[in-house]
DNA sequence: CACTTGACCTGTCCGC
DNA sequence: TGCGGACAGGTCAAGT
């Protein structure tokens, strides 16, 4: 769930609550979560204070007065939530965590560690930072911050398809190294572009007018520009509602996300699609569950279903 | 090498 | 109501 959208959204928000805080302890569950805790915890994490939290993909980086990051992907279903000390910000009237009705975490409200948090990451005001991780796919690494670029994740991860110097012409010349493949498998492959994941491979075809099982090589290049605008269209719009909460994502204070309430196709399979009324239908590209309108971007001849 | 499939996990939902 | 199986989807390893 956590893709590009989401994981900057819970970054925007660890940007605002994180710096200046000073880490007091971490406590961890499996070594899965946090493979290098608690070998490096005392001498490199307890006493670093917050600089600056970033995000390249969909990895994010809590960097560290020690030289040291945090580094942490939240893959299918982590989250990140931060509770301020109740008292003291009730005192401040800083950063209460508050779900609202029917949320699906409203029973985390004073509960928090559960049984899904693998980190807790502790700071010297009484405030904690939790990474709650339901299947245990995502991981916190800590190492240090000049070595972050030397990950493998990191020496093969494409460009930021947000980013300025990101164009049309770019997104087709990368796409174009997997000229064999479909076109979702390719959009999903995060060397080729970084950050997309299903939801918005799905919106984004479907804003172009791409069926995902279309072979990336027999796709026009006027096709492709649409597709470079239909993409970074969702992306944006997606971080302006807080991205995708479908079941599991929730932001650095806990709160859902909206952007589902605007999605085209994705989980929508039996409604009308927005732009012709056609059923929309959902069917496997690339080994995921995928939601087309079958007017809208017609299964390509070549392509078997 | 290019590309596809399976494994990693756990909770939820569907059909019998 | 209980139970088995499919499914969720990011990434890497293994397989074709």
């Amino acid at each position: 769930m956590p893709e590009l959208p989401e994981v900057e959204t819970v970054k925007i928000g660890l940007q605002r609550l994180l710096p200046k805080r000073v880490v007091s302890n971490a406590v961890h569950d499996t070594d899965k979560s946090f493979p290098n805790a608690p070998a490096d915890v005392q001498q490199f994490l307890i006493g670093a204070r917050v600089i600056a939290v970033t995000r390249r993909a969909k990895v994010l980086m809590i960097e560290l007065s020690t030289n040291y990051s945090l580094v942490i992907h939240l893959k299918m279903t982590g989250q990140l939530v931060f509770v301020a000390d109740q008292p003291a910000a009730k005192a401040s009237g800083l950063n209460e965590l508050r779900f609202g009705a029917g949320h699906p975490n409203e029973s985390l409200v004073g509960h928090l560690p559960d049984r899904s948090t693998r980190v807790t990451l502790s700071f010297e005001d009484g405030s904690h930072l939790y990474f709650n991780d339901q299947r245990k796919f995502g991981w916190m690494r800590l190492m240090p911050t000049t070595e972050i670029p030397n990950l493998d994740f990191f020496k093969k991860v494409g460009p930021e398809p947000l980013s300025v110097d990101f164009n049309w012409q770019q997104l087709h010349e990368r796409l174009l190294r997997r000229k064999n493949t479909n076109i979702k498998a390719a959009l999903l492959d995060q060397t080729v572009v970084a950050g997309i994941g299903n939801i918005y491979a799905d919106e984004s075809l479907w804003g172009a007018k791409i069926h995902p099982a279309t072979i990336v090589k027999d796709i026009p290049e006027d096709k492709i520009k649409v597709l470079y605008k239909a993409l970074t269209d969702v992306l944006k719009l997606s971080i302006e509602k807080g991205g995708s909460t479908n079941k599991n994502y929730v932001n650095a204070e806990g709160k859902r996300g909206s952007y589902m309430d605007f999605a085209r196709v994705f989980r929508r399979e039996g409604l009308p699609c927005p732009r012709c009324g056609t059923t929309i239908v959902k069917s496997r590209v690339a080994g995921r569950g995928t939601h087309t309108c079958p007017y809208c971007q017609p299964l390509p001849v070549a392509a078997t279903a």
